[in-house]
DNA sequence: CCGTACTATTTATAGACAGCATGTC
DNA sequence: CTATAAATAGTACGG
């Protein structure tokens, strides 16, 4: 403590805290408030937020900005209010200093960017502000990277590990803090990035972790004890836990069973609340319904939130997730189940974390697996809340039905450590992806400069050289034939369609299969809303791609014949995905329940393909510009439109106005409110009549369109 | 013949980042 | 080539 420079004792008083945790004063040690680069590894909850908060102070005195990194949008706003108390610190700016965030569906503009000093983003974010080149860049000087440990993440490691490649090449003497989970090669890492390694395994709560088999549990500190046998052992877990009087959170292997869990919990958990909590439980149920969709699963949720049992999935809306997530950290909800969706996301604590099954299905395998030590690491990173319990408790049930025993599950999980981080840049697709990148952001490298950049990534850390330069030529000969680059006098450039790729922040491949589709589409007045849509969602950068069930080729195969004239391409029923079909009908202003109850597609999984839907139609908007072809872009918008607001074509017009979205639209058009000049000729008094528009509605149109013809 | 309890068969499988703000016949 | 739990369909049996 007597190496705390005055500055940032006055700094954390003003934050409200008096000391430092073990690994904060390490931190301190490693000289992280004297601008050295920095890899901090440490357990979930131990006060990493407040090691970068230091730093980030430390950079602002300077007159430098700093920027966080952090895998989720989720993370990101949360990371910018726990930042935002920097902004009542007078650092001597003369001014306040300024946080902001932007991340792809919260966009600050890259102006107001250019006035923060603190500026939150997501690490994809990041990379497309080095794709545009952003003028800022220069005067930061502190790059904080959050959950590093990510790079070992096949999806979206790659472009982490890309990030901290260009970030350590184009700014060496910025800052580097790096935040990471524990991982057995920690100074692997930290010799990449040539930061100081600070390890720790310090917790502020303890853990203790132990395994369930036979009805009876075995701890890390020697203790056992036996658990009342009920419905399932992990519900019987968590009963245990609330009647010792802390709050559980089972982490389950499916969305089914996560559900199913919940609703095996709800008796048990109902009868134990008392009247009060009953009034909240029910209290937050109303919400969900009130906020949330008419889905099936919404009802089954808002049914359970009732009891004070929850569960918690990707599947959810946005709306119900919040409701849930508040609902347990506030204590209404007493037993939660869950999908790892909670493992990396928004901290959410519980005394005990029971880890229902240690398998998970791999498709790729055909059968069960089971879950890295790290992977196991996360969840129970979620055991014990500092404020409320003095330890955490996190228990595996080892299933009697596999071969693996709770002795082996035992000496593997809770006395192993996490694997080694691996670099996944080997994979084509994030070679090809970031190669294009590298090449539209710095063009007319030679080859060997060009390998000189991936030189210096993990990936050729941890293999051969020859290797590293096989995949890179492998990737260069790809973007070269698809004449996404070219090359001239041994530069390589990219071309106008490469340099739209990158900008768009497309897979290559997605790029190639737009434009190979585009072009043999003939001119001509004919619609093919519906080959578009399956172009969009067939490819590699859509998400999520639902498979058919069983009973549902019949019902494609209709939409298909009906629609025939509208594809671009010879395809059957076998080459649609649920997730097209849904957007089809989305388009066709399906209603929650058909979407939820007839195709078994929840409202989560609807709001991120409507999402990635409408980046993928722009970008096949802007992919047929590029090409020239006048002739599509209007229905290319249309397309666009219709799966941002699910709207039949007639609709288009309407949801131009403020205020209204699919329904309101639909309303408008019932009543006989056809396009915009007919509401605009309509009185006030006769919209607010419309049904679901009602007068203050009524009144937001008016103006709107008063203003619309003022200019 | 019907309802219930049990058994065989079928079905489906975690999560999540990114762009940009029209101009038609 | 590989798994498993939940949902659903099918079957046996007693009344």
């Amino acid at each position: 403590m007597q190496t705390m420079p005055d500055t940032v004792k006055a700094i954390l008083g003003s934050l409200g805290y008096e000391s430092l945790y073990p690994p904060q004063e390490k931190a301190m040690a490693a000289g992280i408030l004297d601008g050295k680069s920095v890899l901090v590894t440490t357990p979930t909850a131990s006060g990493k937020t407040l090691v970068a908060m230091m730093a980030i102070a430390k950079t602002l005195q300077k007159g430098k900005k700093a920027v966080y990194l952090t895998p989720l949008r989720a993370l990101a706003s949360e990371k910018a209010s726990d930042l935002k108390a920097l902004e009542g610190i007078d650092l001597g700016l003369g001014r306040q200093p300024k946080v902001m965030v932007a991340t792809g569906d919260y966009d600050s503009s890259g102006k107001e960017l250019a006035f923060a000093d603190v500026i939150v983003l997501t690490n994809e974010k990041m990379d497309t502000l080095f794709r545009h080149g952003v003028e800022w860049l220069g005067e930061v000087g502190l790059f904080v990277a959050d959950e590093v440990h990510l790079i070992g993440d096949r999806e979206r490691g790659p472009t982490l590990e890309m990030m901290l490649t260009r970030i350590r090449k184009l700014y060496p003497d910025a800052q580097i803090v790096a935040l990471s989970a524990t991982v057995s090669n920690a100074d692997e890492i930290s010799d990449w990035l040539a930061c100081a390694l600070v390890e720790s395994s310090w917790r502020p709560t303890k853990l203790v972790e132990g395994v369930y088999e036979y009805g009876s549990v075995r701890m890390g500190d020697g203790r056992t004890f036996r658990v009342q046998a009920g419905t399932s052992a992990p519900v019987d877990l968590a009963i245990d836990s609330l009647d010792n009087g802390g709050q559980a959170l089972i982490f389950a292997e499916t969305r089914k069973r996560a559900s199913s869990l919940a609703a095996k919990a709800a008796e048990g958990v109902y009868r134990r609340l008392d009247k009060g909590a009953k009034e909240l439980a029910a209290k937050a149920a109303a919400e969900i319904l009130d906020k949330g969709d008419d889905a099936e699963l919404t009802r089954t949720l808002a049914q359970l939130v009732g009891k004070g049992v929850a569960f918690h999935h990707a599947g959810l809306a946005p709306s119900s997730r919040k409701i849930v997530e508040e609902s347990f950290k506030a204590g209404v909800v007493k037993l939660l189940t869950a999908t790892p969706t909670l493992a990396a996301g928004v901290n959410l604590p519980a005394r005990r974390v029971v880890v229902a099954s240690i398998l998970r299905y791999d498709g790729e395998y055909g059968g069960n697996v089971p879950i890295s030590v790290m992977e196991y690491k996360q969840l129970c990173g979620r055991a014990g809340r500092p404020k409320y319990d003095t330890s955490g408790e996190a228990i595996i049930v080892a299933e009697s039905t596999t071969a693996t025993s709770g002795e082996e599950i035992y000496d593997h999980y809770v006395l192993g450590t996490p694997e080694p981080l691996r670099s996944q840049l080997a994979g084509d697709r994030a070679i090809r992806f970031h190669l294009l990148s590298t090449i539209a952001s710095v063009p007319g490298m030679k080859k060997p400069e060009i390998m000189e950049v991936f030189a210096s990534t993990l990936f050729a850390r941890q293999y051969r050289s020859a290797t590293v330069q096989f995949k890179v030529e492998s990737a260069l000969e790809y973007l070269e034939s698809e004449e996404l680059v070219k090359a001239r006098n041994e530069r390589y450039v990219a071309t106008e369609f490469g340099k739209r790729t990158s900008l768009l922040y497309i897979d290559p491949q997605t790029a190639v299969d737009f434009r190979d589709a585009l072009n043999r589409v003939e001119k001509g007045r004919r619609r093919h809303t519906l080959g578009f849509l399956h172009l969009v969602t067939q490819s590699p950068d859509f998400y999520p791609k639902l498979a058919l069930r069983k009973k549902d080729p019949d019902e494609v195969s209709l939409l298909l014949q009906e629609r025939r004239d509208e594809l671009l391409y010879d395809m059957s029923e076998y080459d649609c995905s649920r997730s097209f079909w849904a957007l089809a009908e989305w388009m066709e202003e399906a209603g929650d329940r058909t979407l939820g109850d007839r195709m078994g597609v929840e409202p989560g999984d609807m709001h991120r393909m409507v999402e990635t839907g409408e980046w993928l139609a722009y970008s096949l908007y802007e992919v047929a510009k590029l090409l020239g072809r006048e002739d599509m872009l209007s229905e290319l918008y249309a397309l666009r439109t219709r799966i941002r607001y699910g709207i039949k074509e007639e609709l288009i017009p309407l949801v131009a106005l403020e205020g209204v979205g699919r329904v309101r639209a639909r309303a408008l058009y019932a009543a006989g409110f056809t396009d915009v000049p007919k509401v605009a000729k309509a009185p006030q008094a006769k919209l607010a009549s419309v049904p679901k528009i009602g007068p203050a509605v009524a009144e937001k149109i008016k103006a709107q369109l008063a203003r619309r013809q003022a200019q």
